[in-house]
DNA sequence: TATTGTTATACTCTATAACTATA
DNA sequence: TATAGTTATAGAGTATAACAATA
């Protein structure tokens, strides 16, 4: 018997806590203070999807747009995006990653990647490949 | 030939900004605006393992001891957990959750579950099935 | 001395409301 | 008028450092 079926609202009851703990325990994992992982997320989120208006990937990344003006000002004083003028729509900037943005995103993910692979090594074969199957299914529920 | 094999470290990658983004959609759910989830998950955590100290919540919690009281003075204001005198150690002090705090923590489930669950509609069954299983695996990744 | 918890302080993350510029 | 984005402001969430009380 594999795996007892659960209501759907047990499953979100046991859900809610378990995404929140980890998401601590990943967020504070600060390799390089110098870059937070929104910066990283939003920047992957560019080089995974290509350039984007401020309000696609505000969307995206599941903030408002005002939060995602900060994390761009940011980001764009460094260097690591660039803002363009949307060819025939004078409201909307479009927004990419820069090659310095590339290369720290690399890098960060290097070093973060390490940690977490570090994590993950608690977990047996079985539970890691149950975790790779997951993801697209957590990228499918945030898409909302 | 089920899932391909990925590196730990290209999962590491891909998980971590779908944890965010989900906890962030999880989050800003705000059923009811009195409490939020992260008080909710400490008096969960009380409720599903019983009394215990406050350094041992922060560290179930996956929290520092000072955020841990903060959370803890604004709940025993409302009455929802209380303080108690370890019965040997003078320094420590044991947290419980009260009736009242059940209470809401059994509504404010129930309000935010139905919201999740919604979200939840979007998977199709075997999805769900996958999403069931790994809870715990989520919940042995975080133990640390 | 070491440990538990709290106080003081500050920074990150994010939101809502109001505003500006363009459509 | 409606939309895209920004500015202004505020609150939630969390941390580190310093402290007090107890072991």
């Amino acid at each position: 018997m594999p795996a007892k079926t659960t209501g759907a609202s047990d499953l979100a009851s046991s859900l809610r806590p378990a995404l929140l703990r980890l998401t601590r325990l990943v967020r504070n994992q600060r390799v390089d203070t110098s870059i937070t992982l929104t910066q990283l997320s939003a920047m992957g989120a560019l080089l995974k999807h290509g350039p984007m208006s401020a309000g696609e990937l505000a969307a995206a990344e599941q903030v408002q747009p005002p939060s995602m003006t900060k994390v761009l000002a940011n980001l764009e004083e460094r260097g690591l995006v660039v803002r363009e003028a949307h060819p025939t729509d004078g409201r909307q900037v479009i927004l990419d990653i820069t090659d310095a943005g590339r290369t720290l995103l690399t890098e960060e993910r290097r070093s973060r990647d390490a940690w977490l692979s570090r994590r993950l090594g608690v977990l047996d074969a079985e539970e890691l490949a149950l975790l790779e199957r997951v993801v697209p299914v957590l990228d499918k529920l945030a898409e909302k």
